[in-house]
DNA sequence: GCCGAAATTATACACTTGATTAATTACTGC
DNA sequence: GCAGTAATTAATCAAGTGTATAATTTCGGC
């Protein structure tokens, strides 16, 4: 009648390692499935220690969506290195619709939290903030583009091109990931490309880089 | 220790009522809070009646989640009316943007679905097929209006036509019923009827009507 | 009016869930 | 090496879940 051994982890990578498989859990079995049995067991640990790091399991699930959410914003950052603002838009546009962040995976998490939102405050909030960060990034890219090519517009016809650009983008990246079609990465940059320029009133050539 | 008094009710009604409370469980709870317990007593009746009407509560719920991509398929159809394709087309845009389509409870009510999506093969039949159903529609519109005016288009540039405007619409539509930001309802017309005419080419003044 | 079939209720069961607590183990500082 | 502290396990609990079944009530046909 042996104890299982175990060995200690700092807490930062214990938490790191709960988070994970609380997304694993998510991705593969829904919300639902992401029990406090399903989500230790998957992190090689027991049950009771998930309340040593995170007071509640609603505490863990807000953390994993916050997690999740933070390294989508940075991928798609990533994507749009450094230059002129229209090749960092041209970046960003690319990396939305390209995994990792157009990816089954992907979609089935945020699917999956984007149903708590409304029924829990805390994933409301983090939800908010994360979608805000989103669509601030386009308007601001969309303000550089704009002066970089010596467009003047008012700042409310900036704000409208960041609603419908955001909204294209979103709305390609769920059918990407949800794949459905068959396109090719090719196809999807192209596509991606092409309409967002005809938004913006750009030459499609000229944004392809 | 009397019994409380009931009423029997016709096969057909009794199913609705307890989709329709599911449906109301799951805008205000989410899909964890549609319990069966919770579900009958929003239909005024005892959780054992609902196993009479549906095998599971996964064909419960499946059923109601049916019932709700019907019922919006058929708001956002009854937007088209008839006439000219064009203004049918600006017709299904406005109802896509506009109550009940696009408001607070539909979205709620969609996103904790969506997040069953995956997990459940059920749900994800009902899904694809209502998704489908939506996109054809908008590829058959297109291709009336593109014949009506006289644009020969291919085959593949009409397919790709309607796969970004569909991702505008639900992206403006997840947007728009989030309610985040606060556009009038003539706002929202005019985005989205904008936006499409200038990815069809179409000079957006004809368009609006 | 009453009888029988069908709908509905009431109750109970087995299971899973998140949470709690005490016992044990691993590791750190000396 | 050793002691003490903190992390981890193990075991248990109460609450809530979906499901099953028997007891009741309603209501249409006669």
């Amino acid at each position: 009648m042996t104890r299982r051994t175990f060995h200690r982890e700092p807490e930062a990578v214990r938490q790191q390692d709960l988070i994970a498989a609380t997304l694993d859990s998510v991705a593969e079995l829904g919300l639902a499935g992401a029990t406090v049995r399903e989500v230790s067991y998957r992190a090689g640990v027991t049950p009771g220690l998930i309340r040593r790091y995170f007071d509640n399991k609603e505490r863990l699930v807000a953390a994993a969506y916050k997690s999740f959410i933070a390294d989508l914003i940075k991928a798609a950052e990533a994507g749009c290195g450094d230059g002129p603002a229209l090749s960092r838009l041209a970046g960003l546009i690319r990396a939305s619709v390209t995994a990792p962040v157009a990816d089954g995976r992907t979609l089935s998490i945020w699917a999956a939290f984007i149903g708590a939102v409304h029924s829990d405050p805390v994933m409301a909030e983090v939800h908010r903030d994360g979608y805000q960060a989103f669509r601030d990034l386009i308007e601001r890219l969309v303000a550089e583009v704009m002066s970089e090519r010596g467009v003047a517009l008012s700042a409310v016809e900036i704000h409208r091109h960041a609603i419908v650009l955001n909204a294209l983008l979103d709305g390609l990246w769920i059918e990407i990931s949800m794949g459905g079609d068959d396109f090719s990465r090719l196809d999807v940059d192209r596509i991606a490309l092409d309409s967002v320029a005809t938004l913006l009133g750009i030459d499609p050539t000229e944004f392809r880089d």
